[in-house]
DNA sequence: CGGGACGTTGACGGTCGTCAAAATTAGTGG
DNA sequence: CCACTAATTTTGACGACCGTCAACGTCCCG
């Protein structure tokens, strides 16, 4: 059997079995959280710019206006929601959706602890997209208007700033060429390769995942339907390149996954 | 027959037969252009920020380090190529494109006057799509370290460097939408409406637009075949939506497309 | 005027969407 | 803690949409 049970950890490293569970946890201090501290945060080197000095340090912990906890299933934000501040991910998983006109929606995203959330509404002061937990969450609220005051200021910060928005935009890109010119098995090995990959930057492991979305959601971001990707999951199971048990997935063999995702890659 | 000879201009306004012909030409002087200028530039509206003072109009011309021609086919950048600037394009069209490392590739946009091209540079100062121009254009070359430095100083340009980049995430949301979830004719619907709405922001027609690109360009930008768009456009002719003549196209109902792309909207 | 790029159209097949039913799990309230 | 209901997932059968392959037509440019 694939685990012992279903409620036990997939991560193997000890310590690390709930997700982000390597985050610092908020104490609390007469009853009202301690100060926020990007310095002492040790998910500084995913959203803020290495080599500050230390008085630069100690300003950018000014940044962060205050935490904020998201239930599983709530939004963050919605679409139309006025934009005032980009959310850095401490704790937690989101999906990114938008919605047309006429029902249809598609999920533009998912992401984790250290990523930004939330560039969308920059452009119009609104947002555009709505942004739902799909685990509990907690995120870090940098009001915007302070990061283009304090990016005057740092040079790294407003560099990092554009980075930022210029990764999104590099991200999207990926995106499009995975749903504009692949088939569902490397749509699907293509997204399996890059969770695992994000997974372990974080310290997670290279070769198991537990998913935090439903297969409907993963067929919205991945423009199939929930009955392919449940398919798709079969198929590579049968192929023998990944065990799956319900939302627990163990990558057995993560090179047939980049040959399905690049068919004629010879090196 | 739809026109008098296939080399006749489309646009219905005088004036604005070849596209973006109402841009100020450069006149050499002695035989070197003149000194570019932003505050000068019929264009500025599309690329600048709005409500400058006229100190800061002047300071602004110091981002355009110098104009750039790019002929028909040429790449204006290619993905590899080390990121120092961003360009605005002063006349012309281009596409962007990515390519996998099998072969594959997936044009991820079309660009044409007053829009800003080479964003995804910024996150790894170095290039990761190509910029091949589709007819002859020419770009204003903005160092971007210029941009950076300048920004610090001109708030309603750091700002405005924000939204350019917010706008391009949003609009590759709505790609993502296109590609994730609609059918050919939806795609092919949603495509000539965007560019005729971008046109006719320019001051041409409402109506009648010259496709710059290939069926095949359209197909890979749309993750559809070039048959298929070809077979597409057929079908909107056949049902009198269109009016298609190779690259001319005439709108004979933008209703009829607007129910297209958003099958059950009512209001 | 000739060659090459581009576009159109037809026939056919594969991939994936649709519809349906059943199985398994998760969530809720007693 | 358990029972019950809702949500999610799996699997099958079938068909639509679009990709593939091929042939032909058109346009453009030298």
């Amino acid at each position: 059997m694939l685990y012992q049970t279903t409620s036990e950890p997939v991560n193997t490293d000890a310590g690390k079995d709930q997700a982000h569970r390597h985050v610092t946890p908020i104490v609390p201090l007469n009853g009202k959280a301690i100060k926020v501290a990007c310095s002492s945060c040790n998910l500084r080197e995913l959203c803020m710019p290495l080599g500050l000095t230390h008085e630069e340090l100690d300003r950018i912990d000014d940044l962060v206006a205050n935490r904020r906890k998201v239930k599983r299933g709530t939004p963050l934000f919605r679409n139309g929601d006025k934009f005032t501040s980009l959310f850095a991910i401490r704790t937690g998983f989101f999906k990114t959706s938008i919605a047309s006109e006429d029902g249809r929606d598609q999920v533009t995203g998912f992401q984790m602890a250290g990523e930004i959330i939330g560039l969308d509404g920059i452009v119009n002061d609104q947002h555009t997209c709505d942004a739902v937990a799909l685990e509990d969450a907690e995120v870090c609220v940098m009001p915007f208007d302070r990061i283009e005051d304090l990016s005057n200021e740092i040079h790294a910060l407003q560099r990092h700033v554009h980075k930022i928005l210029s990764r999104e935009i590099v991200r999207e890109h990926g995106v499009m060429l995975l749903l504009g010119s692949m088939r569902a098995e490397e749509r699907l090995a293509a997204f399996l390769l890059n969770l695992v990959q994000r997974l372990h930057a974080r310290g997670f492991s290279q070769s198991e995942l537990v998913l935090r979305m439903t297969r409907e959601e993963i067929g919205s971001y991945l423009g199939l339907k929930l009955e392919t990707v449940s398919r798709t999951f079969s198929k590579f199971v049968d192929d023998g390149i990944v065990e799956v048990k319900q939302r627990h997935v163990r990558i057995l063999n993560t090179d047939a996954l980049r040959d399905i995702v690049n068919p004629k890659a010879y090196s």
